[in-house]
RNA sequence: GGGAAUGUAGCUCAGUUGGUUAGAGCACUCGCCUGAUAAGCGAGAGGUCAAAGGUUCGAGUCCUUUCAUUCCCA
C-alpha cells in the first residue's frame, strides 16, 4: 500500500499537514484493513477470549439501504469494536431476511399480476423462483455500504432465512412447540378482500382508507327477563347482525335504564344505555310527543350476564350465547355504550368470543357472499345486505333510529372494493400460556432507552395475544404440519426435520427445496384406526417474524449442525434495531427464546428512533426528501456521519436529517449549483468542531515532534515533575477514560462520545494554546520533553477511545503515532488493548481549579474587550474575586498562567479592605435554606436580595470574614452563617471589569511609559511574524532583520532587540536601510513609523 | 379508538433527588487574536421551558387536563 500518512519502519513520525483529505484517508484505511485482514484478525486473535455475543437483525436486501441503515449499522458496530479492544471474542455473523409478502408484491408488480389466483395460474414454482431471484437484488449495495461505513460484519458467512438449513431449524423449533401442545388452529380476524380472496397486510390496509357513508343503525335487543325492555345497541355494519352472538359493555362505564317513548304514538318502553350518551345521543332523536326519564343507574359489570333474545337464528349454535359480555375496548365516544358483537367480523368481537367461549357464526363465505342458510340474504354480496337487514329489523319494530355515518373505512388498494374484517381459520402459538415468563424474563433485559422495557414492550407482553402464525401465501417457510386427507380421521403430524420426512416417506429428500410447491408435493400414506389415509401438508406458510426470531438457532442450523456454536453464541449480549421492531424482531426473539429455552435471547438492547426529514415529517420517495447515504458519505466521510449518529441526540429519539437548503428551496432561490452549496449542518459541524480540531492538534504534534526528533520511547518525566498544565490535562484525560469506559459498559453511546468533543476542545484551545511555547523552547529540555510526552499520551489515548466510534481517523492516527515508531504494539488500533485509567492521575481539585481559572481568564478578556485595550498591550495588574463558596487561592497558584494569558504584570485577589470601594456586593440565600425556614424563606430571601447601601456592605464583609449575621423578618430573628448565604461581588468602578455568577475580574487600565514601549515591541513582533508568513518562510527558517525606526520606535528597537529577535528567529538585527532585503514592511502606531526588512538566511 | 415517546433560543441539543440570574454549540451582528487550526477568543441579540390548572417556601423538573409531532396497535 502506498499510504502517504503511514511511514512504516522509519521509526519517526510522519509530519502531517493541517489539511486533510478525508476521502483519501478513509479509502486508505479501508485498503489497509483489507490487505492486513484486520477484521478477520479481531476474531482470530481473540478466539480464546471471553465471549461477547452480537446478533445481526436481518434486513431485507430487495431494497436499497438508506440513511436509517447507516444509523442502525453504526450502533451495531460500536459495541463489538469496544469489546474487541477489551479482549472479547466477537463473532459478527451477517444475516438476510428473505421471505414474506413484500417480496411477493414486488414480484407481482413485475409480472403484472393483480389477483392471488393468477399466481397459481402462473405456477407457484416459477413464482417462488422469481421471489428467490429478487431477494438478493441489492445485496451488492448492502455489502458496499456496510464496508464503507466501517461496519465490521462477516458478510462472507451470512445466514439467510431461505436456506434449507435455516428452514429446517425453524421446523425443529415448531416441532418443539407442537410437542408441548402450543400449536393450535383457531380463528383470526383479518382485513380481507373478498374479491381478491386474500387477507391484506397492515401496510396494504393503510394504503386504502377512504371516506364513505355507512348506515348508522341503533337497534333494540329485547331483554329476556324484563317486559318491554331493551338494550340499545349501535352499529355501522348491519350486515354483521345475523352473526351476532353477544352484546358488550364496559365494566367501569356508568349505565342507565330509561323509561318513556320515542314519539307520541310509540309504545312505552325501557332502554339500557351508557349514561353519558343519554343526553347527547338519545334525546336529540326523540320525536314530537316522546320523551324518556332515568329510572335506574348501574355499572357495566352489573349488566354482564343478562340475556337477550337473538335477532336471528339462521345457523345452528352449539354453545351458550346471546348475553351481555364485558370488554375494555367499549367506548362512550359514540353509539350507545353497548356494542354489537359478531366474532366472525371483528377482532375485538373475536377476542370477546374467546374470552367467553362464544360461538363464531360465519354467515358469509370467503367470496363475500352470504351462505345459503342465511335465508334472509342468501347469496347476497355482504355490503348489499345492509339495506335488507335494516329494513327487516325496522319491520319488526327493533330499529330505534336509522341514519348515516361518514367515516374512514379501509378499501382494497388493488380493486378499491370495501374490505371485510373476516375470521379465517389459521394456526396459532399459545404464547398466552407463557405470559408470566415473558414478562419476568423481560425484567432482566437492559433496555435503552429504559422506558421501552415497561412501556411499549412491557405493555405488549402484559397483554400478549396468541401468536397468529399462519399465512395463506406462497413465498415463505412452509408450516410443517401434515394432515390426513379424510375429514373423518383426526390425525396430524408435525415434522421437525428432513430426516423425519424421509422416514415417513421412505425417500431420499436431500435435494428437496423446503419451499412450496415442492414441500406440498410430499405426501405419504398412513393407517389410522384401521383406515388408510394420505397425509398432505396444510397450505399455510408461517409469519416471517417467526423466521427472524428463530435466528439464534437457525443461523447455525441448530440442532442438526453446529450445536457447540449455538451454545457458545446464546444468548446475545447486545442487539440493536429501530423502535418499530418492538413488536417485530424484539418480540419474536424474546417469545421464541422464552418458550423454547426458558431464557432471554438478548441481555442488552438499544432501541433506536427513526430518521426524519428536515421538517420532522417522514422521509418518502414521493416527497423527495430522502437523504441518500452515499451522498453524505462522499461529502463528509464515514467517521463524521457515524459520529453525527452517535451524538446528535438520544438514541431512542428521532433524528432529523436533510440537505440545506433543500433542492426545492435552492431552485426557488435561483441557485443553479445546488450540489456544491448544500450542507447537512449537523454533520458539517462535526467536521469543523471536532474532527478538524483534533486533526490540527495532531498535525501540530507531528510537525514539531518530527522536527525535534521526539522519541516516544524515551524515559518518562514523572508526572509529579511536569508542569501544572500537564498534570491538569492528564487528569482530564484520565477522567475522560474513566467516564467513556463506564459509558461503554452501560451501553450509553452519548456518554461514550460527547465527552471526547469537550476534551478535544480543552486540549486544543487551552492545553495546546497555553503550551505552544514549551514545544519551541530550547533552554529547558526536560520541560519540553514533558510537554511532548503529555501531548503524545493524550493523542494516543484518544485514538483508542474513539476507535469504536470513529474507526478510520483513529486508525490513521494510530498507524503514524504508534505503529510507525514503536515495536511490540498492536498492528491496528482495533487490535489494541483498551486503555485503563489511572486513578492516581485524576485530580478533581485540579480540574475544578482550572475551570475557575478559565472562567476568570475569560472574564479578564471580557474586561479588556470592554475597555478596548488589546491583549498585545501589557497592563499593570488584574484583580479577581470569587463567590464566597469558592476558594480564591487558585488565582495565586496559577498566577503565571493567568498573567501571561491576560498579558498583565501582576495578579491579585481583591481583599476586603480594598474591595469595598471597587465592588458591589449582593447576597443570596443558598436554596436549601428554604427547607429549614419554610414559610419564612421568602421574607428572609427578600431581605437579603434587596439589601442596599452600607447594610449590604456590612453583612457581606461580616460573612466573608467568616462570621454570622443577624436578620429580622416576620417578627422573628434569624442568625445566618456564611454557609447559608452566598456573597457575590458583582461590579466595580474605575477599573475595567467583568462579572458573571459572582466571579469578577478587574484590570488596572492605567499605562506608563514602560508598558507602552513593551506594547510597541509586541506590535513589531506581530508585524514581523506576519511578514514571515506572507513570505512563506518555513517555521524553522532563520532571518535577518534590518529596520529604520522613528519616534518612540527608536528606543523600543534598542531596548527590546533581544526579545524581538528571539521571538522571530532573527539571527541578525541591525538598524539601517532595508532597501535590499527580500521583504519590506511598515508599521505605524500613533504617527510613529518603523520600516522593516526581512531576509531568509 | 388504545398505548408509547417527544415538545426548552432561528437550528441541534444539555438541564442530576424540585433549589444560583434556564445553559452549550451552530447561525447572525460587532470587535479581538493569529508562528498549529477549515480555527480560536470576547461581546450583543435571541426564551410566556407547547398550553392551562394544581402541589410546594420554591416547578423546565412532580400531579391533572389539553394541543402538536412521531411510532406501534386497532
Amino acid at each position: 500500500m502506498t499510504i502517504s500518512i503511514y511511514q512504516q519502519g522509519a521509526n519517526m513520525f510522519k509530519s502531517v499537514t493541517p489539511k486533510v483529505d478525508i476521502m483519501a484517508l478513509e479509502a486508505e484505511v479501508l485498503e489497509f484493513w483489507r490487505e492486513q485482514s484486520i477484521f478477520k484478525r479481531t476474531m482470530d486473535e481473540r478466539k480464546d477470549g471471553p465471549r461477547f455475543v452480537f446478533y445481526e437483525g436481518p434486513p431485507t436486501a430487495n431494497g436499497r439501504p438508506g440513511s436509517h441503515h447507516v444509523l442502525s449499522r453504526s450502533f451495531k458496530d460500536i459495541f463489538p469494536r469496544y469489546r474487541t479492544m477489551r479482549g472479547y471474542y466477537v463473532l459478527r455473523k451477517a444475516g438476510w431476511d428473505t421471505h414474506g409478502l413484500p417480496v411477493e408484491i414486488e414480484v407481482e408488480k413485475e409480472l403484472g399480476i393483480k389477483h392471488k389466483s393468477e399466481i397459481e395460474e402462473y405456477g407457484i414454482a416459477e413464482f417462488n423462483q422469481k421471489c428467490r431471484d429478487s431477494v438478493f437484488r441489492y445485496i451488492e449495495d448492502w455489502n458496499r455500504l456496510t464496508e464503507r461505513i466501517g461496519f465490521w460484519l462477516d458478510l462472507d458467512n451470512a445466514y439467510a432465512t431461505l436456506t434449507n438449513d435455516y428452514v429446517q431449524s425453524v421446523w425443529w423449533i415448531l416441532k418443539q412447540f407442537w410437542d408441548k401442545g402450543l400449536l393450535y388452529q383457531g380463528y383470526k380476524v383479518v382485513p380481507y378482500c373478498p374479491r381478491c380472496g386474500t387477507p391484506l397486510s397492515s401496510h396494504e390496509v393503510s394504503l386504502g382508507y377512504e371516506e364513505v357513508d355507512d348506515p348508522s343503525i341503533t337497534v333494540r335487543f329485547k331483554a329476556v327477563d324484563e317486559d318491554d325492555t331493551y338494550f340499545l345497541v349501535w352499529t355501522t355494519t348491519p350486515w354483521t347482525l345475523p352473526g351476532n352472538v353477544a352484546i358488550t359493555v364496559g365494566e367501569k362505564i356508568n349505565y342507565v335504564k330509561i323509561e318513556g317513548r320515542v314519539s307520541a304514538d310509540a309504545p312505552l318502553e325501557r332502554l339500557y344505555l351508557a349514561r353519558d350518551l343519554f343526553e347527547s345521543v338519545v334525546l336529540p332523536h326523540v320525536k314530537e310527543g316522546g320523551g324518556y326519564e332515568i329510572v335506574a343507574e348501574m355499572k357495566g359489570k352489573d349488566l354482564v350476564g343478562r340475556r337477550y333474545e337473538p335477532l336471528y337464528s339462521f345457523l345452528s349454535v352449539d354453545k351458550d350465547y346471546a348475553y351481555v359480555t364485558a370488554g375494555d375496548y367499549v367506548s362512550i365516544e359514540d353509539g350507545t355504550g353497548i356494542v354489537h358483537t359478531a366474532p366472525a367480523f371483528g377482532a375485538d368481537d373475536l377476542s370477546t368470543a374467546q374470552k367467553y367461549d362464544l360461538p363464531v357464526l360465519v354467515t358469509v363465505g370467503p367470496d363475500g357472499h352470504f351462505l345459503p342458510e342465511v335465508t334472509l340474504v342468501a347469496g347476497m354480496w355482504f355490503k348489499d345486505a345492509d339495506k335488507v337487514v335494516s329494513r327487516d329489523l325496522r319491520n319488526r319494530g327493533l330499529v330505534w333510529h336509522l341514519g348515516q355515518y361518514r367515516h374512514n373505512y379501509p378499501h382494497c388498494w388493488r380493486d378499491k372494493g370495501p374490505l371485510m374484517y373476516y375470521a379465517r381459520d389459521t394456526w396459532y402459538i399459545r404464547t398466552t400460556e407463557y405470559r408470566d415468563q415473558l414478562v419476568g424474563l423481560n425484567q432482566t433485559i437492559n433496555w435503552v432507552p429504559n422506558h421501552v422495557k415497561d412501556g411499549r414492550f412491557g405493555n405488549w407482553l402484559e397483554e400478549v395475544k396468541d401468536w397468529a402464525l399462519g399465512r395463506e401465501r406462497y413465498w415463505g417457510t412452509p408450516l410443517p404440519v401434515w394432515v390426513a386427507d379424510d375429514p373423518d380421521v383426526n390425525h396430524m403430524v408435525c415434522i421437525g426435520s428432513v430426516a423425519e420426512l424421509e422416514a415417513k416417506t421412505g425417500r431420499n429428500l436431500t435435494d428437496l427445496d423446503l419451499h412450496r410447491p415442492h414441500v406440498d408435493n410430499i405426501t405419504w400414506e398412513e393407517t389410522v384406526d384401521g383406515k388408510t389415509v394420505t397425509m398432505k401438508r396444510v397450505p399455510e406458510l408461517i409469519d416471517v417474524w417467526f423466521d427472524s426470531g428463530a435466528m439464534p438457532y437457525a443461523q447455525w442450523g441448530y440442532p442438526t449442525t453446529n450445536q457447540e456454536m449455538f451454545e457458545d453464541q446464546f444468548p446475545a449480549d447486545y442487539i440493536c434495531e429501530a423502535v418499530d421492531q418492538t413488536r417485530g424482531w424484539f418480540y419474536s426473539l424474546h417469545a421464541i427464546a422464552t418458550m423454547l429455552m426458558d431464557s432471554v435471547s438478548y441481555k442488552n438492547v438499544i432501541c433506536l428512533g427513526h430518521i426524519m426529514a428536515d421538517d420532522g415529517s417522514k422521509m418518502s420517495k414521493s416527497k423527495g426528501n430522502i437523504v441518500v447515504p452515499w451522498e453524505v458519505l462522499d461529502r463528509y466521510g464515514a467517521d463524521a456521519m457515524r459520529w453525527y449518529m452517535f451524538t446528535a441526540g438520544q438514541p431512542g429519539d428521532s433524528k432529523r436529517m436533510g440537505w440545506r437548503p433543500s433542492q426545492e428551496d435552492a431552485e426557488k432561490a435561483g441557485i443553479t449549483d445546488w450540489e456544491s452549496v448544500k450542507e447537512i449542518p449537523g454533520i458539517a459541524e462535526v467536521l469543523r468542531n471536532f474532527y478538524l480540531k483534533l486533526w490540527n492538534v495532531y498535525s501540530f504534534f507531528t510537525t514539531y515532534a518530527s522536527l525535534d526528533r521526539f522519541d516516544p520511547n524515551a524515559a518518562a518525566v514523572p508526572v509529579g515533575e511536569r508542569d501544572a498544565l500537564d498534570q491538569w490535562v492528564l487528569s482530564e484525560l484520565h477522567t475522560l477514560m474513566r467516564d467513556v469506559t463506564s459509558a461503554f459498559e452501560n451501553y450509553d453511546v452519548i456518554g461514550a462520545t460527547r465527552p471526547l468533543e469537550a476534551f478535544v476542545d480543552d486540549l486544543s484551545n487551552w492545553y495546546l494554546r497555553r503550551s505552544r511555547r514549551r514545544f519551541w523552547q530550547s533552554d529547558n529540555p526536560q520541560d519540553k520533553l514533558a510537554a511532548y510526552q503529555t501531548l503524545y499520551e493524550c493523542l494516543v489515548t484518544l485514538t483508542k477511545l474513539m476507535a469504536p466510534s470513529m474507526p478510520f481517523l483513529s486508525e490513521a492516527m494510530y498507524q503514524n503515532l504508534v505503529v510507525g515508531v514503536s515495536t511490540g504494539e498492536a498492528d491496528s488500533v482495533h487490535l489494541a488493548t483498551w486503555p485503563e485509567y489511572d486513578k492516581a492521575l485524576i485530580n478533581e481539585t485540579l480540574n475544578h481549579k482550572m475551570a475557575v481559572v478559565k472562567e476568570l481568564v475569560s472574564l479578564g478578556h471580557s474586561a479588556r474587550n470592554a475597555s478596548e485595550i488589546k491583549v498585545r498591550q501589557p497592563l499593570m495588574e488584574a484583580c479577581f474575586a470569587v463567590p464566597s463558596h469558592e476558594d480564591p487561592s487558585v488565582v495565586l497558584e496559577m498566577a503565571d498562567m493567568v498573567a501571561d494569558e491576560l498579558n498583565v504584570k501582576q495578579v491579585r485577589v481583591l481583599s476586603l479592605a480594598d474591595s469595598s470601594n471597587m465592588v458591589h456586593y449582593s447576597l443570596k440565600p443558598v436554596d436549601t435554606l428554604g427547607r429549614e425556614l419554610r414559610g419564612d424563606f421568602q421574607a428572609v430571601r427578600k431581605l437579603l436580595v434587596e439589601a442596599e447601601g452600607q447594610q449590604v456592605v456590612d453583612w457581606s464583609q461580616t460573612l466573608l470574614s467568616g462570621q454570622n449575621i443577624t436578620v429580622e423578618a416576620n417578627d422573628k430573628t434569624f442568625s445566618l452563617s456564611p454557609e447559608q448565604v452566598i456573597v457575590k461581588q458583582t461590579s466595580a468602578e474605575g477599573y475595567a471589569v467583568a462579572e458573571e455568577h459572582g466571579f469578577l475580574a478587574a484590570l488596572r487600565t492605567e499605562l506608563n511609559e514602560d508598558l507602552i514601549r513593551e506594547g510597541l515591541a509586541r506590535e513589531v513582533v506581530r508585524r514581523i511574524q506576519t511578514m514571515r508568513k506572507d513570505a512563506d518562510f518555513e517555521l524553522s527558517d532563520r532571518i535577518a532583520v534590518t529596520y529604520q525606526a522613528a519616534g518612540q520606535f527608536e528606543a523600543v528597537m534598542n531596548e527590546f532587540a533581544d526579545y524581538i529577535a528571539s521571538e522571530t528567529l532573527a539571527a541578525t538585527w541591525q538598524a539601517g536601510t532595508p532597501g535590499n532585503a527580500d521583504f519590506i514592511g511598515e508599521l505605524e502606531v500613533d504617527g510613529d513609523t518603523v520600516l522593516l526588512g526581512v531576509q531568509r538566511l
